[in-house]
DNA sequence: ACAATAGTGTCTATTAGACAATATGCG
DNA sequence: CGCATATTGTCTAATAGACACTATTGT
């Protein structure tokens, strides 16, 4: 290892400048469909382009801080501390990922309820919910980080009770199951759900309420739940078999 | 908004600088037990303690391929190539997790087959394998860099065929159920194991041949298998319930 | 011979899933 | 009234796990 080699290993002070951002993949249910939080880029590079809400992390913030903190900057979303579960995803580093300089975004996965509209933030020309089976051109390689946030959303369906954060302070067991089918994109069988959702401890629990009225083409009052003490579900929901995905 | 929060916002130049570490917890299984790469610092902060092989990723380097490089060059350990597998973990980006300025490290897992013994590198005064369950102190965060990797392959062996990356080439039924014994912790029914593991399509598939002679202590030959086509084991192979863990 | 291990057979409790039945409430 | 929905019941096939058995090989 000659002098330059070992400079290069041990100082990171001669390397150009590595900038870092959080880039955040939320997720809610509306309008019968998986939605993601889209801004449109105000500013080049890919100016005019949809992208997911995020920026570069600030001095002494922690990360999962700056996830927070893009997520409600950049969609004038305030106060959405308790009702949305954020968590990380990955990390993308490829090195011409931005065209500006070395970027490595680390990522983050956010479930929210239905909340309302977003308001384009100060460096957003317009943000929205877009239907995740839809979707326009991405920015960089948002398009590769959203896909990995879904995958991750569809396997944890199955072995945490992350569901219940797509639903409200309370929901039905139907409720609950539609945010399965929306993110599966698989229709359940009711009865079975119904049993196999009470039979998971910890998964629910009941707050002795039904709903006002039944649904709107009938049917009698549902029981209403809230979110249980359960971190893990066990057993775990399993997806129906997708022989396609195994290999 | 005003003009240093526009700017902190949109100038990432204006930041200090952040350095952008790969860390990697390398496992393998040695001597009866689970172990994990650790080299000793030879030089501030933390010189003289053990840590996790890792260091600054470098201009136009990839992050996996720095996690690949960090992990051959520190150990001595070359040629790892195709005998390792490696994936991204997390990241780690705390505001005061080194003491030197802001760094965030992203994470790699690997898992190796029992490899030779490490050679210090050119920044580490020594290096070893080291069994989990009897640990040094580690610096700066990697006390909790490792339970995370140490929990996410747990958790992967039920759901993915990686307990083949612990094993050679070829192994046996036996041998495999070693691994998950190990990395579990928990000791596993001979026969019912061996039924399941050549029930799940794609995990394993017969070479033909067998082993050269019994084991140590008698019994027949067993027959040899290498690693399936599968990526994903279905069904999945549960550890025992872990009541304690749910909640 | 004896002990250890590989591999297979068998039985039972549990579970997933198909299907049915009943009751409630909307239009 | 007629239909959609919530909830519970029943049956069957598949599975996990306990236990047992046979065959093979090292000491």
């Amino acid at each position: 290892m000659n002098e330059s080699e070992f400079l290069a290993g041990y100082d990171p002070r001669v390397y150009p400048a590595v900038a870092v951002t959080v880039d955040v993949v939320a997720l809610t249910i509306r309008g019968g469909g998986l939605r993601v939080l889209l801004i449109r880029r105000g500013e080049q590079p890919h100016a005019g382009l949809w992208a997911l809400p995020g920026g570069f992390i600030r001095p002494g913030e922690d990360l999962p801080q700056a996830a927070a903190r893009e997520l409600a900057e950049e969609t004038g979303l305030s106060n959405l501390g308790d009702r949305v579960h954020i968590e990380q995803l990955a990390s993308y580093g490829t090195p011409d990922r931005d065209p500006r300089m070395r970027v490595v975004s680390i990522s983050y996965l956010a479930f929210a309820p239905d909340l309302p509209d977003p308001l384009a933030g100060t460096d957003a020309a317009d943000a929205a919910w877009q239907p995740v089976d839809k979707l326009p051109e991405l920015a960089f390689d948002h398009d590769r980080i959203l896909a990995h946030g879904l995958e991750r959303a569809r396997g944890k369906l199955e072995y945490t009770p992350l569901a219940t954060a797509f639903a409200g302070e309370t929901f039905t067991i139907s409720e609950l199951r539609g945010v399965y089918e929306t993110v599966w994109g698989v229709p359940l069988h009711a009865g079975n759900f119904h049993r196999k959702i009470l039979s998971v401890p910890g998964f629910v629990e009941s707050t002795g309420e039904t709903t006002e009225s039944g649904g709107v083409r009938g049917g009698p009052r549902a029981k209403l739940y809230r979110a249980g003490d359960a971190r893990l579900l066990h057993p775990a929901l399993l997806r129906p078999a997708r022989e396609e995905q195994i290999r």
